[in-house]
DNA sequence: AACGTTCCTCGGTCGGATTC
DNA sequence: GAATCCGACCGAGGAACGTT
């Protein structure tokens, strides 16, 4: 949450050199990068994976410990990120940013101010498994910051279409919906404290136009997950989308027509999922994003492997 | 299944061009 | 002269296919 209350993590692509600072009411936070640049909107799927992860565990009664271990693999294909040679380089410039990106902040608790400076993640290390470099195994050992979120409860849950949004500024317009808006029928907010909540380098007009895009967009392909952005005057509102019970029409695409076999096939890619369900989803997530498919079943039934482990 | 390679597309930013 | 639009840039992500 308190990540989502202050643009920590940069929207920009590349390196981010910018140091920023936030003051409200007497409290400060700041946030300096390491020569690898801020950690991005990107980079924080790895975090949202390592609190998904902690509170998956939670809930089954489990034990949790602040550094933990997972498959780099898992972690990739839960973020909807590829797995080849460059995604696992693209994961260590991730954890680079990460743990080099520091915070300072101070905090006022009990007529108490305390100084406190933290990186994003304490420390992380990849280990190799077998001969050839294969089965990648992370370690990360969470910061304080992101413990104690844990700890307290202190987390929301984000629509797992999130993870699907490529813009970096649909993200953060969504984190802020979820953590401002919430379940309220509507919140606004000035374009312009909008765009320092965003954490944007843009200036007011470009920001203004980035944001329409979106708008537009998302009217025409109802991309965002659970929020409606609408521009009035020099306001965005927003509000909760309603849910939507039935199931849109889709175009009749001639090129996304299934095999009959096919759909044995992602039964077993996906084992105890609705693989008609499952179609629709694709459908509508191929549709949105314009994706060019040459090969509908293939296609789909690594779609399919995608989604199998996870529910 | 778990990678590597290749080629392609897309995003935010910046600065220049165009329109009003 | 300003507001707005547009395109180059560069680095990042995605898809398809190849390899082990």
């Amino acid at each position: 949450m308190s990540s989502m209350e202050h643009p920590v993590f940069s929207l920009s692509t590349k390196p981010d050199m910018r140091p920023r600072r936030y003051e409200r009411g007497g409290n400060w936070i700041e946030i300096s990068p390491s020569r690898y640049g801020i950690a991005t909107v990107h980079d924080r799927d790895v975090l949202i994976y390592c609190i998904s992860q902690c509170m998956a565990a939670l809930n089954e009664g489990r034990q949790v410990q602040r550094s933990m271990r997972f498959k780099a693999y898992d972690l990739l294909v839960a973020t909807n990120r590829q797995t080849s040679g460059r995604g696992y380089e693209l994961l260590k410039d991730a954890l680079r940013r990460l743990q080099g990106t520091q915070i300072e902040t101070n905090l006022r608790q009990g007529g108490k101010e305390y100084f406190k400076i933290f990186g994003l993640v304490e420390s992380a290390q990849i280990v190799r498994e077998t001969r050839d470099g294969r089965m990648l195994d992370v370690e990360i050992t969470l910061s304080d910051w992101v413990w104690d979120a844990i700890e307290n409860n202190n987390v929301l849950t984000m629509s797992r279409q999130y993870f699907q949004l490529r813009k970096p500024l649909e993200r953060r317009l969504y984190e802020l919906a979820r953590k401002h808006c919430g379940m309220q029928p509507e919140w606004k907010i000035g374009l312009d404290t909008l765009r320092e909540k965003c954490g944007s380098g843009s200036t007011d007009k470009e920001f203004r136009r980035l944001i329409g895009k979106i708008i537009v967009d998302d009217e025409q392909h109802d991309h965002m997950p659970d929020y409606t952005f609408t521009i009035e005057g020099d306001n965005v509102v927003v509000r909760p989308k309603r849910l939507i019970d039935e199931q849109l029409p889709l175009p009749n695409l001639s090129s996304l027509h299934l095999k009959g076999d096919t759909y044995d096939a992602a039964r077993r890619a996906a084992p105890g999922w609705d693989v008609h369900h499952l179609e629709t989803e694709w459908r509508s997530w191929v549709v949105d994003k314009g994706i060019a498919v040459k090969d509908a079943d293939r296609h789909f039934v690594s779609f399919c492997k995608k989604r199998g482990p996870y529910r």
